[in-house]
RNA sequence: GGAGAGAUAGCGUAGUCUGGCCUAACGCGCGCGCCUGGAGAGCGCGUUUACCGCAAGGUAACGAGGGUUCGAAUCCCUCUCUCUCCGCCA
């Protein structure tokens, strides 16, 4: 959420960035008017309820019951004109609150104008686009031919673009879990082991509702709400805290399998696990004192690519676009994998730093030591990586000519020491 | 799932029966000062947040939301969470 008093005083700004995001902003004009009638409303209102607890407390004292009914009298009218403006002021702000809250944020000076993904600018390159050279299989045919990926028995449970692992392969998930939540401890980040459901409230704070309601499970019933990524845990954890300056940095990374409801269209990223309702994901994220967020967002990309270069992966760095940048994020840098059996380069994580963004809509603050006042946090998350994407990489870029995957040494001490992957019996 | 007890400031608690002198006492913790060679003890002062306002100042918040009332921490309703006991269960 964006502070209403910036809004108020430099509306432009807001619309040129929402323009940039290929957004329309006749709402800001609606916004602006809204928070000034709110002003208006409260100023008469709160007049009215500071005469009225003077004279109540001043007919708490009266002693002649004919006064006291007649002052009483005359508040009945001014409480009844209290009722309504608050009425008034609660519609609203209602109102005003349900447009600031799909408000994106701004997007960085960085941050390239481009009007989709198409436009995101690639920043480096570790890696080439490899092919091995023998003929490179899709993870889909190596998966199903190895048996370590039962795609029929996953339907079968679940319905389209769900799977089984099986032995091995899921060993390797296990092996990739283990293996990125040790690195970014070692990097600096805390663990956790988060509820995947969540309620309602932690989600708005989020900044996953309610915009994005619909791309979300929700248990009726209990009204739990399955988490999309555990950056919504993660950020639920401190909600509406005052966190001692002192604490600041906290980094933590956490697994997470992650649930998406992906009205996706038919025929697109429909083969393999690249795309699906669930999936694992390890997460990093950060709460950072206002001038440190800069320089935590390089570490926490450092921190991403640091995975992918121990796995012995093709990666690049790509800078999101104003068009492609997500709703939270100031800015926003994608790391990809190579990926030699779909021959494309496949997302596996986006590092974003919102700035006070989520800090404020979650009220996340921390005590400035000078001031001694509250301020808002930065916050920043980031993919350290997402699984499935990670295990496709891993399996087409370590395939041999036979069949069988070579284990990438780092993964070597979860996987029980075996060094290739082969058709299990 | 059943029965009961609770939720008040950083923490612990008083106030609720009997509405007004309660934005709210007290203790601990924390901060500053005095005292001291230094520390402790002691003494004094201070110690929530948001919103409106140039400011003076004002308004709101006692788990959340609604209601009654001139006036609600206090009375009524709904919900959430915590604890104890019983039941059930991996």
């Amino acid at each position: 959420m964006l502070d209403i008093a910036l809004i108020r005083e430099n509306p432009e700004i807001v619309k040129k960035s929402m323009r940039d995001r290929q957004m329309s902003v006749e709402n800001v004009d609606r916004l602006l008017e809204l928070d000034k009638t709110r002003r208006e409303l409260l100023g008469e209102a709160e007049a009215l309820k500071a005469k009225r607890n003077s004279e109540s407390k001043a007919i708490g004292k009266a002693k002649d019951p004919a006064e006291r009914q007649e002052r009483i009298a005359a508040m009945k009218v001014v409480s009844d004109r209290i009722a309504e403006l608050d009425k008034q002021t609660k519609e609203t702000e209602e109102e005003l609150k349900n447009i600031i809250s799909n408000i994106p944020n701004i997007p960085d000076e960085k941050v390239p104008y481009g009007v989709s993904d198409a436009e995101n600018q690639v920043v480096k390159t570790f890696g080439t686009e490899m092919q091995h050279d023998f003929e490179d299989k899709p993870h889909w045919d190596l998966g199903t031919n190895l048996g370590i990926i039962d795609f029929d028995r996953g339907t079968k449970l679940s319905g389209t673009r769900f799977y089984v692992l099986n032995g091995q392969g899921a060993q390797l998930e296990r092996a990739l879990i283990a293996y990125m939540l040790d690195l970014h401890k070692k990097q600096g980040y805390k663990e956790r082991y988060l509820p995947f459901m969540v309620k309602g409230d932690i989600l708005y704070g989020a900044g996953q509702l309610p915009k994005f309601a619909d791309n979300l499970y929700h248990d009726v019933e209990e009204d739990f709400w399955m988490v999309p990524t555990a950056e919504v845990p993660l950020t639920g954890l401190y909600m509406g805290e005052i966190i001692d300056e002192a604490q600041l940095p906290m980094r933590f990374t956490a697994y997470t399998p992650c649930f998406r409801r992906e009205k996706m269209s038919a025929g697109r990223d429909v083969r393999g696990i690249k795309r699906g309702h669930q999936f694992d994901k390890v997460e990093m994220y950060c709460y950072s004192l206002p001038e440190k967020s800069e320089e935590e967002h390089e570490r926490m990309l450092d921190a991403a690519c640091e995975t992918c270069k121990l796995l012995g992966l093709n990666y690049r760095i790509i800078a999101q676009c104003t068009g492609d940048l997500g709703f939270n994020a100031r800015i926003c840098y994608d790391v990809e994998v190579w990926a030699p059996g779909c021959k494309e380069w496949l997302e596996v994580s986006s590092v974003s730093n919102d700035w006070d963004f989520q800090a404020r809509r979650a009220q996340i603050r921390y005590r400035d030591s000078e001031s001694g006042k509250p301020r808002l946090v930065h916050t920043l998350n980031g993919s350290g990586l997402g699984l499935p994407r990670t295990l496709i990489s891993v399996m087409e870029t370590y395939q041999n000519p036979d069949g069988s995957i070579t284990v990438p040494d780092v993964l070597r001490p979860w996987m029980g020491g075996i060094e290739r992957i082969e058709k299990e019996d």
